[in-house]
RNA sequence: GGAGACGUGGCCGAGUGGUCGAAGGCGCUCCCCUGCUAAGGGAGUAGGCCCCUAAAGGGUCUCGAGGGUUCGAAUCCCUUCGUCUCCGCCA
């Protein structure tokens, strides 16, 4: 796909036809109480197969504390609302004694009021947040494992090229120069590079390649959003409160995104979407921040594990009923490009050990790197279910009628850039030193074809 | 940084102490009319939580959020968050 006239770019906006709204509320539970207390046992299961120990009977003390508060006081207040109705009429008949007998009555009333709706309140508080600290479920089909050992592999493109030559991209001689770990260092400290020249210039091809053809072809809707969120956005996402420390937050409390996973969902924060609307499908390429707080000593070298890199993101908002579907599209979408580019990569579904907090399912593209000889992540594609949209409040409003539904949220990287950009410099090196430019990328680069052992484009 | 305005239901937008969960419009649903590519008429249409439940129903809360005044608040006061406008500064 070279830059040039579009095809059929259709576009619709991102946000109509809801306008943009304040979401500015409480936290929100990610978990349906009411579906745990109806089914403990199956809650508990589906945790334990993530390796969590049964939280349910304890939320469901929590629970029904929290109700037996509610109850009390609600009915207190309805008893207080109906006093307070009568005084009015008493008022009306000029009863001054019943007028001043009832008013004293919901004077009275009103501190012990106070008190039960406080205890309800903080009730109510307590089970949210002990929900918020719960990960998500994972969907039936998903492997049970430990760890990464355990996940499946599910589909296996390309073969590695022979190439005894092969070194880690840092250190194939067409890319040395460009690649400046040591000036980034001085400014900014580890994990940092500076590109130039030819590099420089493939990194950014390889983000425009990949929004075209997720926009031109996958039928995507292009955002550019704001890489610093407010924590209500990370909430929403799931990021906060478990995972605030991988994440950077600047003085004025805004945090930088880990990725643009968490702006492009939060899109639909707070509306309630008509089912005709759906699916909303968005990309946008952005900066990510990690602070890779637990990863100290891993990938050191090389830049594929950055505090600051690039990738280019793909969100989808569904119907309930569409989400597995669309995942399964949002996949190929990613394994398409890799493809493109010619990289050989295997996919595989995380078994429930692996998978990250939100999700419910996660495939994993892993791409070969022939400097070390082994498939590593490049993507990674999930659906939360409902899990983000409780915790946003993001609803549909049912075509047949009825009462609004939370939607799905899906997310998946489309591709990392950074890791792409080694995936491309490892597999298309040559035993000259010389790296070949994909086909794919070409019309990006000027029509050249390789990046020569001396760094320059040819 | 200085000054001011504003924040209402799926959306837009009235409403400045009581009869308002809330006019009107749009959208949507159902019905009627119409024989033609559209229009007209009628009715309905907020959400959370709790109880009950087969269904229905009942209670409570919600007009950005929190608190206060009052017998009574969307309407008054305070705090806070957010949005916008003007000025300053600046890419």
């Amino acid at each position: 796909m070279a830059p040039g006239p579009e095809p059929s770019y259709s576009h619709r906006p991102a946000f109509a036809p809801y306008g943009a709204k304040s979401t500015h509320q409480r936290t929100r539970p990610m978990h349906d109480i009411r579906a745990i207390r109806e089914n403990p046992d199956r809650f508990d299961a589906a945790l334990s197969r993530r390796g969590d120990a049964p939280v349910s009977a304890e939320l469901l003390a929590m629970d029904e504390a929290r109700r037996a508060k509610i109850q009390a006081a609600e009915s207190a207040q309805a008893e207080a609302n109906k006093a307070a109705k009568e005084v009015g009429a008493a008022k009306g008949r000029g009863d001054e004694d019943e007028f001043e007998r009832l008013r004293k009555l919901v004077a009275e009333k009103k501190a012990e009021i106070a008190r039960l709706n406080e205890e309800a309140k903080a009730e109510d508080a307590a089970l949210t947040a002990r929900l918020a600290e719960i990960p998500n479920l994972p969907a039936d089909d998903v492997p049970d494992g430990d760890d990464e050992d355990d996940n499946v592999e599910i589909n296996r493109w390309g073969t590695p090229r022979e190439m005894n030559f092969a070194v880690e991209h840092f250190e194939i001689p067409a890319v040395k120069d460009a690649m400046d770990f040591e000036t980034a260092a001085k400014m900014s400290g580890s994990r940092f590079v500076l590109m130039s020249g030819p590099v420089a210039r493939l990194h950014r091809a390889l983000a425009q390649f990949m929004l075209d053809i997720h926009t031109l072809e996958n039928g995507l809707t292009e955002v550019n959003p704001p890489v610093l969120v407010r924590d209500e956005a990370m909430y929403g996402t799931d990021k906060l409160p478990k995972f605030g420390d991988d994440s950077y937050r600047t003085e004025e409390g805004m945090w930088l995104i880990p990725t643009s996973e968490v702006p492009l969902t939060y899109i639909a924060a707070g509306h309630v979407i008509d089912e005709d609307y759906l699916p909303r499908r968005y990309t946008a390429h952005s900066l990510c921040f990690r602070s890779e707080a637990g990863s100290a000593g891993r990938d050191t070298s090389g830049m594929l594990r950055q505090h600051q890199f690039e990738k280019v993101e793909m969100v989808s908002v569904t119907h309930p009923d569409e989400s597995d579907a669309e995942q399964k599209r949002m996949l190929r979408c990613a394994e398409d490009i890799l493809e493109r580019l010619e990289i050989p990569y295997r996919t595989v579904v995380l078994c429930t050990g692996d998978m990250g907090f939100g999700a419910r399912r996660t495939y994993d593209i892993e791409a070969w790197l022939p400097g070390q000889k082994a498939y590593r992540e490049i993507s990674s594609v999930s659906t939360t279910g409902d899990f983000q949209a409780r915790r946003m409040n993001a609803r549909f409003k049912p075509a047949e009628g009825g009462k609004p539904q939370f939607v799905h949220t899906l997310n998946g990287s489309g591709l990392a850039v950074g890791r792409c950009l080694i995936a491309v410099l490892e597999n298309g090196q040559q035993d000259d030193g010389s790296v070949k430019i994909p086909a794919a990328l070409q019309a990006y680069m000027g029509g050249r074809t390789m990046i020569t052992a001396d760094g320059t484009l040819a």
